[in-house]
DNA sequence: GTCATGGTAGACAAATTTGTCTACTCATGT
DNA sequence: ACATGAGTAGACAAATTTGTCTACCATGAC
């Protein structure tokens, strides 16, 4: 097994993340993990699918760490409130796995890349599309309105977190979905 | 009165949102306008200094189509629908005013420069901070709660349709607003 | 022993980027 | 009449980008 690589994906992740993929060359990868250039080309054919790489092992870091923090919710009032405390965490650098807070990788790569690059878009999109599997899944009552509800007021927390710099955004959207949950007894 | 310049920050504003600020190049930026270099040069002193004027007009016509389709709202149920079916019409290319939709050009610049160029970020902030301002003004009954539900729901369902191609989350945004300026009458 | 594999260092090519500069044109206000 | 300012075309500088290539080294499989 080469750590060679593996190096090299976790610089170029942590780097892409905090930058921007458009931002960061290919040299300060190599210097920044302290490895040759022609080894980087031996692992990836191009930046490109470094990038690809970069993406998906955050998809797979994220979901995992999200998958811990949604575990075992005894109803749905609980896993909404799980759900947007881990936000909130993560928001406030408190969740060590995902590094420095600076907003979601994949809206941030598929608004450099969107009209450029098909393959990057699509995989932001589908990141997207098994964060909302999982949560889902982790509903103890089903409820795909509750579960659009959720997408929606993740994907606002996140954005208001990072380019307004609210970091309570997560808290706020805890009342939001269980309002949302228990539905008026009168039409409006 | 130059019109060159106008000329110049109409084609910048147009590339960069189509395919962002660090993709598109000066050189196309004056080929696209059918400019001199030196022209550009003279009415902006950098890159940087064009794409803060970019973000400066994209703030002022989203702001004018925003507060147009806000206008004169009987209820703050009535303005919740004018809001999510003005943002509907954006994401289905039925608002003229601003272009192809290719999401929020305010969270997209963020995250392509926020750590780079805190100037730029400061702008694409302060614009979301005016629409906020301007949703406040347009609610017939004051409720600064409802504020905050609307602003993170417009933010999810841009994100939505952006990055998922998602072009029904605003219409779903309706109801979870509506839910949630109707209380509940039990604690859940 | 030999040969493929993974690695290093870094020169190099080719294209592209931002920004400057020269030399020239055209209109306008005083 | 003439200076000034806005404009053009495009060469140029300097830096940076992605990607290739040569030459060499070490290790382990067979």
């Amino acid at each position: 097994m080469s750590d060679k690589r593996a190096l090299l994906l976790n610089s170029a992740l942590e780097l892409f993340y905090e930058k921007g993929t458009g931002t960061v060359g290919i040299n300060e990868i190599i210097a920044h993990s302290g490895v040759a250039k022609k080894t980087l080309y031996h692992h990836f054919s191009s930046k490109e699918d470094l990038i690809l790489a970069a993406l998906s092992l955050r998809d797979q870091r994220y979901l995992q760490w999200l998958r811990e923090r949604l575990a075992d919710a005894d109803s749905n009032a609980d896993l909404v409130r799980q759900l947007f405390n881990a936000l909130n965490d993560w928001f406030n650098d408190r969740a060590t796995e995902l590094g420095h807070f600076r907003g979601c990788f994949f809206i941030n790569t598929a608004g450099e890349s969107a009209t450029r690059n098909q393959l990057i878009s699509d995989r932001c999109a589908s990141h997207k599309v098994a964060v909302r599997r999982l949560i889902t899944d982790s509903l103890p009552q089903p409820n795909d309105r509750l579960v659009d509800a959720l997408c929606l007021l993740k994907e606002g927390a996140t954005t208001s977190a990072f380019v307004q710099g609210d970091k309570q955004a997560a808290l706020r959207c805890i009342d939001i979905a269980l309002a949302f949950d228990t539905p008026a007894p009168f039409a409006v």
